[in-house]
DNA sequence: CGCCAGGTGCGAA
DNA sequence: TTCGCACCTGGC
């Protein structure tokens, strides 16, 4: 067991906000979660963070990536609050929310999975997905399988993606498999040649291409504008339209305006 | 039944 | 360049 102490995270929020679909809230008010390696439990206890897990290898370190909370968000947050005092209210609801930092790969397929789609089947597909082609991982007295890596996705063939459930999504995901890209490549470009470059791939768009950014690259300087933003922005700000939302965006939150988007996300569907 | 879900690619103007 | 539409699927 690992305990981190004095941490400013709401974990509920970050946890079933939608960055990630492949968690369960226990009885006890904890979360498990499948990681790319292992399971993890997840509890607070005051502003201490309690942590089982079925690997102990590099535990503090990284769960302290996964959540993000290394970083300063009360400095971030004071920034973004100097260019738009109105959005007190939300980043005041907002407290502890954490941008997680997920595995790229199991975030390009699910964001690409998630399009046109509900939470529920997302997080359905990702689960076949893994039951038929991830490593089983025994935890707590339960059974969970882990996201499967890169060298079992490329034995499926396009019926094999369909059988999980993701409808015509299957053969973006059988082309994102097959298709050279490099994920790792991604960590050394610039934010808008990354989008470029991961648009490339039939079945990622600008949301989704967003997304895998936001999440799997820690890069705040995005906009996955989706339909709850759309909504906020249209009825506050009297904008309608992602290329004026996105415009807007940048220049009054720069660098932050992704995670102010996921804080309006976060905010809108809460409520 | 019809509609919708954290969109996208495609063909037509 | 922009616009409208079809799209697997399960839940309501």
């Amino acid at each position: 067991m690992l305990v981190i102490k004095d941490v400013n995270l709401d974990l509920e929020n970050t946890i079933t906000c939608g960055q990630i679909f492949r968690f369960k809230k226990e009885d006890d008010n904890s979360f498990t979660v499948i990681m790319s390696d292992r399971v993890v439990n997840l509890k607070m206890n005051n502003n201490n963070l309690i942590v089982l897990s079925s690997s102990e290898e590099d535990l503090e370190d990284v769960i302290k990536s996964y959540l993000d909370l290394d970083r300063n968000y009360d400095k971030i947050n004071d920034k973004i609050l100097e260019n738009d005092s109105s959005l007190k209210d939300v980043i005041d609801k907002c407290n502890g929310f954490k941008i997680m930092h997920t595995p790229k790969l199991e975030t390009c397929i699910s964001y690409i999975i998630s399009q046109n789609n509900g939470v529920p089947q997302i997080r359905n597909s990702l689960n076949l997905l893994s039951e038929k082609y991830g490593k089983r991982v025994e935890f707590m007295n339960n059974v969970y399988y882990l996201f499967p890596n890169i060298n079992e996705l490329k034995k499926l063939s396009i019926s094999d993606f369909h059988e999980c459930k993701t409808g015509f999504r299957d053969k973006y995901l059988y082309n994102f498999i097959n298709s050279n890209i490099k994920l790792d490549k991604i960590d050394d470009m610039a934010t808008d040649d990354a989008l470029k470059y991961l648009m490339n791939i039939k079945g990622i768009g600008l949301k989704v291409a967003s997304c895998i950014l936001l999440f799997a690259y820690q890069r705040f300087d995005v906009f996955p504008i989706d339909t709850w933003v759309k909504k906020y922005f249209s009825e506050n700000y009297n904008l309608d339209d992602i290329k004026k939302i996105s415009f807007f965006a940048k220049e009054k939150y720069g660098a932050y305006s992704g995670l102010v988007i996921q804080y309006i996300f976060n905010y809108s569907r809460n409520k």
